[in-house]
RNA sequence: CGCGGGGUGGAGCAGUCUGGUAGCUCGUUGGGCUCAUAACCCAAAGGUCGUAGGUUCAAAUCCUACCCCCGCAACCA
């Protein structure tokens, strides 16, 4: 019987569109799944998208569409994008489908009935942007984990045991040092377990986009819950066929993002023993991908699409780049120059380069038929090239089965690729090309051959990460499908004596300069177009978390109605007090008159103004904001001010004097 | 004492766990070659490894203190 492999991405959240972000993930699963087929595994790879909660039952409202609609939407979005890319996914699973659902049901179930599950009462803050529970007071309460007002919430709830997982949870980790990778996320996660676990509420009531709570259909299961279990529903876990359930789980790896360590670290190691079943051998959380050195986010607006790479080099140039560029585990970068520069070093200047001046004289030289060695014409620096092939393979396995693809790649490119562009031109085939005698004939297919085996091997050793590319290359030598290729096997020496090129072709063209900026305009474009899902989207929070300087925007080109402009109140007060806001770095508490009343104001622009320089500064006053609390003090408006990103902030003025209290319109 | 990441030639980074000639890519300068996608090869310049102490025969690496930068949160209504 094969040896099994099963290899899952996280299941992505529909609440955004596919970006590079999610495409890094699951092309880091897709080179260890195809790396795994070639190697003889029998694997199975596992992607899908999660799907319920209340943050997209609000996201569908405010965009005028069921949340079923809305999740076929978005979800058919990332499957297109994983197809478009080649990703070799065996299953993709929607928590929204029948199947999970029932296998969710089931899991539920067995905790119950194994004691696990008890019913309580939660009253407090819950965060719905992270379908989190928080431990804060006080309505409109900020969330300690993203700073969005919460929600005061009663309600009745079933709840996990997780606070009897603890020992065992921490025993696991101790007895399998590989569950979780890298180590920095081991050590978060055992220290965040010895400080403690609570229970964990498992159920909501107040919303409905959900799976229901067997026997108890008011409720529905916590999204966590739901979405953790697809990984063995998916494999027919509670169905009626759990043959891939029982041939695949345990999961040999889970690829997560670092961000969501503490649900696949803790809560599911925790259920799974709850429920009695196996636990995954690893969890692999890696960094995050930072555009041009900050974070990418919606309300930046740098958010990398992936098809916009796609469209301009091609998968296998972002496949490469990502897994070379970052160090997996670590955050990395990107940037279109970056991209660019790596894309031309390596993939054209680099293995396009040697297999194209290969292939070549092979052509010229040897009608396009593979020359043999001839021992007698062997010297040391073709032992040399097959030493460094063999020491290619070796360490670039190693590298790989160690999620080190940046160490795997440079053993590749260094350790042979650079060292064959060596060797051809000590060895100048082109001179002995030109010569007739048996001598230079023999050295020349020496040469030749020894470069094209080298190739060869460092194509095949490049195929899971750049799958599209190095089948062309592998055609071209006249190798066949290099899909059928064993990797388990690869060894010096298979090119075989008389094999006939196919047609040779470039293929990484270079990219000149106008292909980054052909990227940035598309990307910018695209910015553009979306501006109307943004909006839609950003409607879909809570209002309170909107700023009032950000139009609540309704008309389809993201403008607002005069009626709208009419809703914000501002006037203009004077500042009476101005005072620091203690342990504060950023605030100022302001006493403004209004000319009908002093309010208080407070304005997070202590590091641009001093306090004493505010006093009698007339200003403009958001009058009818909600108030809000911030570091304890109440907030009855808001200061207009100019923002400038990064920059400090301006307060808006008048160059004539106007009376306290006159309404801007 | 909020949490985390980082400070290594001009740029970007590896190396730090497991001390022992400071490495890679890009860039710069000079040279070579012409098979190849203006590519490839060679050579050179360029680093007190954030600072100060300590441990050691030996420290980028271990220990202590400090400085600086970047996220995130507290506080941007």
């Amino acid at each position: 019987m094969a040896k099994k492999f099963y290899i899952t991405t996280p299941i992505y959240y529909v609440n955004a569109r596919p970006h590079i972000g999610h495409a890094y993930t699951t092309i880091a699963c897709d080179t260890i799944a195809r790396r795994q087929r070639m190697l003889g595994f029998d694997t199975y790879f596992l992607t899908g998208t999660d799907e319920h909660g209340q943050k997209i039952e609000r996201a569908a409202l405010a965009a005028g569409k069921t949340p079923q609609q809305l999740t076929d939407e978005v979800s058919a979005e990332f499957k297109a994008l994983w197809d478009r890319m080649g990703i070799t996914y065996d299953d993709y699973i929607r928590t929204t489908s029948d199947r999970h659902k029932k296998g969710v049901q089931e899991l539920f179930r067995l905790l119950r009935d194994k004691g696990h599950i008890y019913k309580g009462t939660y009253s407090g803050q819950y965060c719905i942007f992270d379908e989190l529970y928080v431990d804060v007071v006080g309505a409109g309460a900020p969330c300690p984990e993203c700073g969005r007002p919460t929600e005061t919430v009663k309600e009745e709830n079933y709840f996990f045991k997780l606070s009897n997982f603890a020992d065992k949870l921490l025993k696991h980790y101790e007895e399998h040092p590989e569950f979780i990778y890298p180590e920095a996320r081991r050590n978060e996660v055992i220290g965040f377990v010895k400080s403690g676990l609570r229970d964990l509420s498992i159920s909501r009531s107040t919303f409905s986009w959900g799976i229901p709570v067997p026997d108890d259909p008011k409720h529905v299961i916590y999204v966590w819950l739901d979405a953790l279990a697809n990984y063995i529903t998916a494999l027919g876990y509670g169905s009626d066929d759990p043959k891939l359930y029982e041939n695949f789980w345990p999961a040999d790896v889970q690829m997560i993002g670092k961000e969501i360590v503490r649900f696949h670290c803790v809560y599911w190691p925790a259920f799974l023993m709850a429920a009695g079943l196996p636990l995954p051998k690893s969890i692999v959380a890696h960094g995050w991908l930072l555009f041009e050195e900050s974070k990418m986010s919606k309300s930046r607006g740098n958010i990398v699409r992936t098809e916009t790479i796609l469209d301009v080099l091609g998968a296998d140039a972002l496949r490469y780049f990502l897994l070379r560029e970052v160090v997996f585990g670590q955050d990395g970068s990107f940037s279109f120059d970056a991209l660019v520069q790596r894309y031309n070093a390596d993939l054209a200047n680099g293995l396009g380069n040697l297999a194209s001046r290969t292939l070549t004289m092979i052509s010229r030289y040897f009608k396009g038929e593979v020359p043999y060695p001839s021992q007698a014409a062997r010297t040391t620096g073709d032992d040399a090239i097959r030493e460094a092939a063999e020491k290619a393979i070796t360490e670039s396995q190693q590298f790989f089965s160690d999620y080190k693809f940046a160490a795997a790649l440079e053993s590749i490119w260094i350790g042979l690729i650079a060292k064959v562009d060596k060797y051809i031109v000590e060895n100048e085939p082109w001179a002995l090309g030109e010569k007739q005698d048996e001598e230079s004939r023999a050295r020349l297919a020496t040469v030749l051959y020894t470069s094209a085996e080298a190739l060869r091997i460092a194509t095949a050793l490049a195929h899971p990460v750049m799958p599209e590319a190095t089948a062309r290359i592998w055609t071209q030598l006249g190798l066949g499908e290099i899909k059928d290729f064993s990797l388990s096997t690869v060894k010096w020496g298979q090119l075989k004596l008389g094999t006939k090129l196919g047609e040779v072709q470039p293929v990484f063209p270079r990219a000149d300069k106008s292909v980054i900026e052909r990227m940035q305009k598309m990307e910018e474009e695209q910015r553009v177009a979306s501006v109307e899902a943004e909006v839609k989207t950003i409607a879909a929070e809570p209002v309170a978390a909107v700023p009032v300087a950000k139009p609540v925007a309704a008309l389809p080109d993201g403008k607002i109605s005069i009626d709208d402009f009419a809703k914000v109140e501002l006037r203009v007060g004077q500042v009476k007090v101005a005072e620091r806001v203690p342990k504060a770095d950023k605030l100022l508490r302001l006493e403004v008159d209004m000319g009908t009343e002093v309010r208080q104001v407070l304005a997070g622009i202590a590091e641009s103004y001093e306090p004493e320089a505010l006093i009698g500064r007339k200003v403009v006053i958001v009058v009818n904001l909600a108030p809000r609390k911030l570091r304890g003090l109440e907030s009855n408006g808001m200061i207009v001010a100019a923002s400038p990103e990064g920059g400090k902030a301006v307060l808006a003025s008048f160059l004539e004097d106007v009376p306290v209290g006159t309404r801007l319109k």
